[in-house]
DNA sequence: AAGCATCACGTC
DNA sequence: ACGTGATGCTTA
């Protein structure tokens, strides 16, 4: 009998491919196990078990593969379903969700090894120079890998030097695979064990008594043993007898001391012993408490409405209790910016070291331990709180899933494919589980909103503050009349300079959001009118002032600042439009004894990046904080008690069909930062247009109002959540063939679904990276099969690649385009 | 995706 | 004739 396996490799193709085992291997291998497969001419890859059978494949010989990597399963069952759904729905491959979905340690890539071949013997002087090096290299080295390689002959490409020696016979290649993944190991010490007595110690001691940095650390050492009884770590050692590590590798050395390892767990948790108790629901809480465990009784999805600072996270906390002690995991996804110490702190305090995180900030070392964890399901990772990739972790038993922020666009991975909505795969996830869902939302999204409203999902609310503190009073100033009257500072209104000084003479601080970063979006000649543009992409170059650079947010190119017109050479340069830079910048001037701080993209990078602007922040060693949307996401300060929008209209007025919809959303949450504890708190929101319908239902909390108008727009328009939209973007560095392939493509569309198509259009940045762009928008009205009409487009698709002049053009799906 | 073969084009 | 970059094809 022969036997095989099923593989899915981490590319994005759409087939499994089959490899021979033993029948040793079939025994022992299982789905969800990974081996390392020959792929191509010589590369080795991780690949997932998917299946073991008997079938051999007709058209081609399977090869073997090259070696198992796992004792058991690293993903269940549960997971695999997971994948196929995920690949279906979001129309790619099973092998790019599984590049997306394990932590990238586990995905091993081979190494090309090269080794001295010694049965030939070798005249040095057939060698041409960089052959003798690698030779000479070998001498001392007997192994040596590419990029060491590299590093000898000082330049990148070694493959025709490596391709002549081989030919000559003196080198052998080898291809080799790395687990990446590598236990922390902490160095540990204790006394030699011939200076374990007390007399030994002592004569020790005199034997030390000219080496006075050398007798402390013995001391130290025989201190901190007395007094904890638990292995004493080099670095404490190092502390407590404040000596170098060279005095203790001494010691070590004349095996005085002896040093060992233990494997340590990267992610502890390092809090207080006795966990918080839980404060009690208020009866705002309790009712939406006991509304929201009715309606899991029904098996319902449930939405959470609860206003800014209600409270949401103490009946989050509530159930997630309930659920753990019911012997089942928890899982509480949050978009990634709001993944803050805080609120991991909160919940530490709650349940101890029950709870693992899991987001993009932790290192490939880290995952991999929260993941090995959650497999074999550790107590210390019963409820795992993260970011969208955390509904990846191969949990067994779910029994709740929260979705908080859920009207968060960035649930929706945007790229690379799976182009996935962690919300709506979150549903899937759950039911696979047969586990309660929870989504959560101070402004829901019309989505989920509309599939209450029809029933789907349940509903509860809670409309209170906690503690009764009012919603803030939201304050509408129309900068188009103060412009004209040149009543404006900058780019600040009177109102919104008086609201300022008296939140800061009241020892208060402000949040000044601005959703642009840099100094200004274009740089422009005033007697030309050119703007310098990105040479990759088709936007102008955003000027930003701390590094008198011209970048493109799209590419990143950057230019320094021209003193004159590039196309005129005059310099009478002006700056249109503003970004959080120049907020900053006017404040600093018009509040010179106040500390301002600025939270964007470019003060917030590296691992602790906004870690350190949020504490800032809260230990008020910062009076007004700028900042752009990243301000909105479940921070919670104490001290703010005023909010400034400095412009509302450049939300508005985004060229998307939600762009209504995110204003509220953003303007509400942003408002909600200002007054979360004691007193009312203040928003001030500038705007050309005072009185745009979504500014007055912001002011006013008018949530129901925003949802109908929205309804009725989108139904006219046919828009989502009554239809379901798929975009198609065509990709090509060619203009003129991306145009006749994007037209091909949508007339093959519209022959089939008519006036549901849209496109091809250009999208407000047509060029990034020097590759053209057009969408094609797909409508698919709730009465159309979802499955039949991904079909059409896939069968069109295959049409298309057939045609030779269209090569090369690139099509990404996006299933429900946000 | 990525290595590798193939082809067109340019240089010595 | 040979090196180089772009392009297309295959992967089990």
């Amino acid at each position: 009998m022969q036997y095989f396996i099923n593989v899915i490799l981490p590319i994005p193709l759409e087939k499994l491919f089959t490899y021979s085992i033993s029948e040793t291997e079939a025994n022992y291998l299982q789905p969800g196990m990974r081996v390392a497969v020959p792929f191509g001419k010589s590369k080795i890859y991780t690949a997932l078990v998917n299946e073991v059978h008997t079938i051999a494949p007709t058209v081609y010989e399977a090869k073997e593969i090259h070696q198992i990597l796992d004792d058991y399963p690293i993903v269940n069952t549960i997971q695999l379903k997971l994948w196929s759904w995920l690949a279906e729905y979001y129309m790619c491959s099973i092998g790019e969700v599984f590049k997306t979905a394990v932590p990238g340690a586990f995905l091993l890539e081979s190494e090309t090894l090269i080794s001295r071949n010694n049965k030939v013997s070798v005249k040095e002087g057939d060698l041409l120079d960089d052959e003798y090096l690698v030779y000479e290299a070998l001498q001392h080295q007997p192994i040596l890998r590419v990029h060491e390689i590299s590093a000898i002959l000082e330049r990148k490409n070694v493959l025709p030097v490596l391709g002549r020696l081989l030919e000559k016979n003196i080198i052998d290649l080898k291809e080799e695979v790395f687990e990446q993944y590598r236990p922390k190991m902490v160095r540990y010490v204790r006394l030699g064990k011939e200076y374990q007595s007390e007399a030994s110690l002592e004569e020790l001691l005199n034997g030390l008594n000219r080496a006075p940095k050398q007798s402390q650390v013995v001391l130290s050492l025989f201190q901190l043993q007395a007094s904890y009884k638990k292995p004493i770590k080099v670095a404490e050692l190092e502390k407590a007898s404040n000596s170098s590590s060279a005095v203790i590798k001494t010691l070590i050395d004349k095996d005085i001391l002896e040093e060992y390892f233990i494997q340590t767990d990267r992610v502890v948790y390092e809090g207080d012993e006795e966990n918080a108790d839980l404060k009690s629901l208020n009866e705002f809480q309790t009712q939406a408490f006991e509304d929201i465990k009715g309606s899991f009784k029904g098996n319902k999805v449930t939405l959470l409405h609860g206003v800014t600072s209600s409270g949401k996270t103490e009946v989050y906390v509530k159930l997630i209790e309930e659920c753990i002690s019911s012997g089942r995991q928890a899982l509480y996804l949050l978009p990634e910016i709001a993944l803050t110490t805080q609120l991991i702190a909160r919940l530490q305090n709650y349940f101890g070291e029950k709870v693992a995180v899991y987001h993009s900030k932790y290192s490939i070392q880290e995952r991999v331990e929260v993941w090995n964890n959650v497999l074999q399901q550790q107590p210390k990772a019963q409820i795992v709180i993260g970011a969208r990739s955390a509904l990846f972790l191969p949990f067994s038993k779910l029994g709740l899933i929260i979705v908080d922020e859920e009207h968060e666009a960035s649930f929706k991975q945007y790229d690379p494919a799976p182009r996935y909505h962690a919300r709506d795969s979150a549903i899937v996830l759950g039911n696979l589980h047969e586990s309660n869902i929870l989504l959560g939302s101070a402004t829901p999204s019309v989505e989920s909103y509309y599939n209450v409203s029809i029933g789907k999902y349940g509903y509860a609310s809670i409309t209170r503050r906690f503690g009764n503190v009012l919603m803030p009073e939201i304050e509408l100033v129309d900068i188009k009349e103060q412009t004209r009257k040149k009543r404006m500072k900058g780019h600040f209104s009177e109102r919104l300079l008086e609201e300022i000084t008296e939140t800061l003479d009241g020892g208060e601080q402000v949040i000044i959001f601005q959703n642009r970063r840099g100094y200004a979006p274009i740089v422009e000649c005033t007697t030309c009118g050119h703007a310098p543009e990105c040479p990759n992409c088709d936007v102008s170059l955003t000027y930003h002032q701390h590094r008198k650079q011209l970048r493109c947010h799209y590419c990143g190119y950057h230019m320094a600042l021209q003193q004159s017109c590039l196309a005129c050479g005059s310099s009478t340069l002006d700056t249109k439009g503003f970004g959080t830079e120049q907020v900053e910048k006017e404040l600093m001037e018009l509040f010179p004894k106040s500390k301002v701080g600025r939270m964007d993209l470019d003060t917030t990078r590296g691992k602790h990046g906004y870690e350190k602007i949020i504490t800032a922040f809260e230990e008020q060693e910062l009076d007004i904080l700028v900042g752009t949307q990243m301000l909105t996401k479940g921070l919670d300060f104490r001290n703010v008690n005023l909010v400034g929008i400095m412009n509302a209209d450049s939300l508005l007025n985004f060229p998307d069909f939600r762009a209504h919809e995110r204003s509220y959303q953003l303007l509400t949450q942003v408002a909600g930062r200002a007054g979360r504890t004691k007193k009312r708190g203040k928003v001030i929101v500038q705007t050309y247009n005072p009185y745009h319908e979504i500014l007055k239902q912001v002011s006013t909390q008018d949530y129901q109002g925003m949802f109908q108008e929205q309804m009725n727009e989108r139904q006219q328009y046919s828009y989502p959540p009554i239809n379901r939209l798929i975009k198609l973007t065509f990709k090509h560095k060619d203009y003129n063939k991306l145009n006749e392939a994007a037209a091909w493509f949508a007339k093959s569309l519209q022959n089939i679904f008519k006036e549901n198509i849209l496109g091809p259009e250009y999208p407000p940045v047509a060029r990034i990276r020097n590759q053209y762009l057009k969408n094609v928008m797909v409508k698919i009205p709730s009465e159309q099969s979802l499955a039949k009409t991904k079909n059409a487009i896939k069968k069109i698709e295959n049409s298309f690649n057939a045609i030779g002049q269209y090569k090369g053009v690139r099509i990404i799906y996006n299933v429900d385009y946000i």
